[in-house]
Order: structure tokens, then sequence, then C-alpha cells
DNA sequence: TTAACCATGGGGGATTCCCCCATTGGAAAA
DNA sequence: TTTTCCAATGGGGGAATCCCCCATGGTTAA
């Protein structure tokens, strides 16, 4: 899972870059892409969370992207602690949910752009020279739909929807709706099963959700609607 | 969507690919490990159903690999697709779902092998060839789990009985879909709670399920979609 | 007939659900 | 600045479920 690239052997000025995804085609795709261009290399990529702040530390790049759904510890988290060691690298949220659900908890963790896997032609490199250059990076689309957010916003909302679940409560709406159980959520996220239950308490109630299995059947309706995975 | 590669003007006997997933970087990836080898090629990529089928025809590959969960119309459908019209073109399933229940309905439609995106470092490239030479391809733990299941039943049987559930089965797993918990279920069939139990265990025995939460999401799925799947 | 399957249930230990509750730290409101 | 709120983490404990055994009568196909 670990590649550390010896660089081409190419002339200095190449902006570097980390890749963390857990898929490995991804990486190879995200790779592919990066490499082709000349003023920009991948000198190291990752699986996960750990090991991605490592490769950080080791080989100082200029820019990282993250998967927002890693499989072990959510990309949030991992967001959050980038920027708590490195604040001035700046972080690109490569995702498979195009919701602004997670584009929004993105930016707020202290994500530099977001950009999302299925509808990127060009779009990728024009995000990656966008966040370079220190700038902050979304679709056309995603731009204006936070300016209706922001302008409908002030009536009345508080509708409870999975808006207003908090960013630890959505990681486990997400893991319940892919068919995992208390524990295998547990042990992915390396908390008690008692705060995993605790989570899934606060879930139904902001859900107005009746039982276990009613919040397991929202869950997996959303992962499917939120075209997941 | 669409690329035509043109072929890299290499000698005669490279086996010639077709790739078709909705994400491009897998794609991409995909591309990058096939095109790496000097026994095969990616001549062309699509990312839908229908693109896919004419590229075959105008391509004439010696393998396709398939997504399984395609965006638009299910890859179970795109690989009956395949065979009806290209009989011999074997089809490589890779799939972000490492649950049985798709393996097996994958090789049900017509799948030469099933191989998912998380678990292959260099087991892509094993099952390609595998493949290539006709025979047929799956992980180790899947195959254990799948000869689990034939030497559990008597050989000889029937296989519809397999996928088929009874009509009591059917109503238990459509009132699960819907989000209700074994004790809703007993009482609104008038059973004994120990019976709905019973289904329970045997749907998740059938449709090669591990637990009560891979059955809730894949019975809430199910009555979503409407079938299949 | 005989074997398989179905629908119906029980026993019992492991696990989860579901309602209480507490602590910490951060953020927002007063 | 202080107070208040809440997210995140967990514990206690009883009820309910899960999940593996198993049994019985009825039905269907070879």
């Amino acid at each position: 899972m670990i590649e550390i690239q010896a660089p081409p052997a190419s002339v200095a000025n190449r902006h570097r870059l980390i890749v963390i995804d857990d898929h490995p085609l991804i990486r190879r795709g995200l790779a592919a892409i990066i490499n082709g261009e000349s003023d920009m290399e991948v000198c190291a990529d990752a699986a996960g969370h750990q090991v991605g702040l490592l490769l950080i530390a080791a080989t100082k790049p200029d820019l990282v992207t993250v998967d927002i759904s890693l499989g072990q510890g959510d990309g949030l988290s991992l967001i959050k602690d980038i920027r708590a060691s490195f604040p001035s690298l700046p972080v690109l949220v490569i995702s498979m949910h195009d919701e602004a659900v997670y584009a929004e908890r993105a930016f707020r963790a202290g994500a530099s752009g977001y950009i999302n896997k299925e509808q990127m032609d060009g779009t990728l490199l024009a995000a990656i020279r966008c966040v370079l250059e220190g700038k902050r990076y979304m679709s056309p689309a995603m731009r204006s739909l936070f300016e209706q957010q922001y302008l409908a916003e002030r009536p009345q909302r508080k509708n409870a929807r999975v808006t207003t679940l908090s960013d630890r409560e959505l990681e486990v709406f997400r893991l319940i709706g892919e068919g995992n159980g208390t524990r295998q959520i547990a042990e992915r996220l390396n908390r008690s099963i008692k705060t995993i239950e605790s989570h899934r308490e606060n879930l139904k109630s902001k859900l107005t959700l009746h039982s276990a299995a009613e919040l397991a059947r929202a869950a997996a309706c959303w992962v499917e609607t939120g075209r997941t995975k």
C-alpha cells in the first residue's frame, strides 16, 4: 500500500503531490493523469490515515489529495489532522459523493478544494493548479448550490435532515448504510461500542426514527441514492 | 467518456481488452496497470452499457472488464447482454462489493471472473491472465466460501432453489427492507418470533449474507430498486 | 418410497438495543 | 466573561435480538 517513487530524474520545478486514497486503482489513475503533466508529479501515495501523515512529514509535498470516505477512519478527521500538523499544506478533496453535504464539511474541516471522481474530465488538473496557487476550488455547480443555500437559509430551516448531522454521526450513518454492525463500526473507527451506540441513539433522535431496523433502512437508502462507492 | 486509443504500434500478439467502468479514474488506473504489461493492452474503454457493447462489436477484444455496479443500468444485465451477443468473449467483473451476493449473481449471469477493487495488488494481472486462458477466476477466500456452500448443500440439487426464496421468505425479506424489526414482523404475520428468526437465518444463508446488518442493507436496497441486483 | 424442502418453533449463550447517566472540551450565546 | 449548549466519548443494566444448535409435521419431486 505504500509506494515512494523515485523522482523521474526530472528538473527541479515540478510540484510534488501525495495521493491518499484507499482504492489502489484510483491511486494509479490519479498518478497516471498527474505524472502525464510536466509541472507536477506524484511523490508518494498511501491508502490510509496514519501512513499518509507519515509520508507527508517525510516528503514535504506541495499538495495532498484526500479521499473523503476512507475505509479506516474517515477523511474528515484526516483533513483536520493535516491542517493541525501542516497548516500551510493545501488539501484537495477527491470524493465520490457529489452531495454538498460532504463538500461543506470538507471545507469546514480545512480543505482547499473539492472535486468528485465522476464528473472530472479535465477539471482535475485545473483544480490542482488552482489549489497550488493558494486559491480555493469548487465546481461551478457546487458554488451556485452554496449560494442558493446561504440565501435560502435566512427564513427558517432546522428541519432535521441528514445535513444537520455532525461529522461523526454522518460517518456512523454511512457505515450503517453499508451494512456494518455496531461492533464493526467501533473497530473501524477505533472507538468503544458504547460510543457507537450513543451515536446510533442520537441518529435516531435527529432523524425521527424509532428502532434499529428503521435506522438501518434509512441509512441503506441514503447510501444507495447518495451515489456511494 | 469514450476513448479509442490507437494501438501503440506494438507487435502483434498483445491481448486486447476493453474496460467498462463509470469512474474515469478507475479506467485510467486499470489502463495504467494493463498497458504496463507486455502481453496485453487496453484497446478501448467506456463508461456505460450501450457504448460498451458498441465498442465490443467495433474492436473485437479478447476480454472485457465490467464494473458490477454501473451507475445507469446495473452491471448484471450488461454481463448477460455481452454473453448473448458475444458468447465466446470472457468477462471479468471488477467490483467494489466484496459481498458474495454479487459474485454469485455475476457468475450466474455468465462472468468468467470476479475480483474486487480493494484487495487487489498483484492479483489483477493474475486474474486477467487466468480468464484469458479460458479458465475461471475468483479469490481464494471466495472460492472456499463457495465450496462451503456447495458442500453444505447436496450436490445435484437444482441451483434455482438456492437463489429462489420461498414465498414466506420473500415476504419476510420485504418487511425487513421496509424497516420492520423481528417483533413487528412476527406480529404482522401472526407467527412466533422464533419463526421469523428462522426465516432470517435462512435468508442470510440463501443470500450469502453474514450478519443482521448486511441482511437489513440487502433488503432495503432490494425494496428500493424493485428487484434484481 | 424416500429424500428434500418448507413452515413452524424451542434452547441458550453472545450480542445488541435502548433507556438511563457522566465527563470533557469547544463553541455560541448572554 | 460567564453561562449555556452540545458534540464526542463512554458506563450500567435490563430487555430484546442475534445466531448457532435442534425438532416436527406437511408437501413435493425423483
